[in-house]
DNA sequence: TTCTGTGAATTTATTCACAGCA
DNA sequence: TGCTGTGAATAAATTCACAGAA
């Protein structure tokens, strides 16, 4: 039952964009599960993500020998092992900064929690809201995140304010030890080496859309 | 003053990750109008959008010679350029199918007027929501979508929906005519290949970092 | 000189194609 | 036979390095 795990030394420098794919693959078992397959091959995954089955493989084959020959790939333990390459296998303690609309939206997401995050603190400049609740998580106001961070020892911190407080609210986070950023502000934050930055721009998604719209009429 | 552009047979196949990093110029040239300046260099440019400055110059240069030899970029004429190729000298009609927080937050995000979209019309099942007016904009039944995307020409769908909704919307947005969607769900949506689609998804947006923050931590 | 534009070199990612195992 | 795992081939993207214009 027990599976080979490529050995660290053959674990190093996985491609950027296979772990990109890695979460499109997790999402695709509940649909298996949920058809009562127990076993799939790269084909079917391929198809059920949208990505060529080769690919499939040999983003599988960076972590190690999950499948069968002439079988295919269990889906259950793809899934653990897909969780426990992304670090899922625990919970991460994250830190929401902003509880406007996008903040709310963000803490009603059930995505999170299922997959193994969880919003210990919120905090918006809003003092309307601060000492209130939302979605059992309490708002703090925002001087309070060096404090509160450090304390709750928050490890994530997601940023959906305005772009002109994000790198000062950033700064904040950082100093509070901090170790990854989420940011939704359409803005470059300037950070220590030693923390990772994510950046979701809505508007930049759009344009992605509208060059290859613009680009089909020409034609 | 007028620059060549590049020829049609020159333009295509423009490298996706290029298109890409456009969007990530065209926010950082406001920090450079209101510093003054307006001419700058690729190095100036790269550093300001986290870029290496052969990239940001290759990525310009598919596109036409914008730039002086020994001197610079013109800003001002860099962000038409960029607007132009992104498709954004004309407004965009979209339709926002999902009027709960994430929805109200794309509404609300300023990010998009400026930039060239116009958001003409939202769907919600809620019906306390249909009939009212979020940000100026009317909130339809969502069975009324096919009618008003048909009616507003709207070409492109944007859907702030629970996954499970969210294919039967895509159908219904695709069949009323729209050319492209995006896609806040955490599933892949099934549309015709003239139908442009691209997902964001939030949680694994999460995973990527947490991938990295529980390898750091083997070290 | 400075800084762009761009071929060439390099690095990285994807896809093919098949050996090897169930 | 069917399907994985993987080296080899291919394709794509990035970076180098320098010719040429201001």
């Amino acid at each position: 039952m027990t599976k080979k795990t490529a050995p660290a030394s053959k674990r190093r420098n996985i491609p950027d964009p296979t772990i990109a794919r890695l979460p499109r693959y997790l999402r695709s078992f509940p649909e298996f599960v949920h058809a009562n397959r127990s076993v799939i091959s790269s084909k079917e995954l391929a198809a059920a993500s949208g990505i060529n089955p080769a690919q499939v493989r040999k983003d599988l084959a960076y972590f190690g020998q999950f499948g069968q020959r002439g079988i295919g790939y269990d889906v259950k333990t793809l899934d653990a092992k897909m969780r426990e390459i992304l670090g899922l296998h625990k919970v991460w303690r994250i830190a929401l900064v902003g509880a406007g609309h996008l903040g709310t939206a963000l803490l009603q997401y059930g995505g999170f929690t299922k997959a193994g995050f969880r919003i210990e603190a919120a905090f918006d400049v809003d003092p309307s809201k601060v000492g209130w609740e939302l979605e059992g998580v309490r708002i703090w106001a925002t001087p309070a995140i060096r404090q509160v961070v450090r304390e709750k020892k928050i490890e994530i911190g997601v940023l959906a304010v305005p772009a002109s407080q994000a790198q000062r609210v950033a700064d904040d986070l950082v100093d509070a030890g901090v170790r990854a950023i989420l940011n939704f502000a359409p803005c470059i934050l300037a950070v220590p080496k030693s923390v990772l930055v994510r950046g979701v721009d809505l508007a930049s998604e759009l344009e992605h859309l509208t060059y290859f719209l613009d680009k089909s009429r020409e034609k």
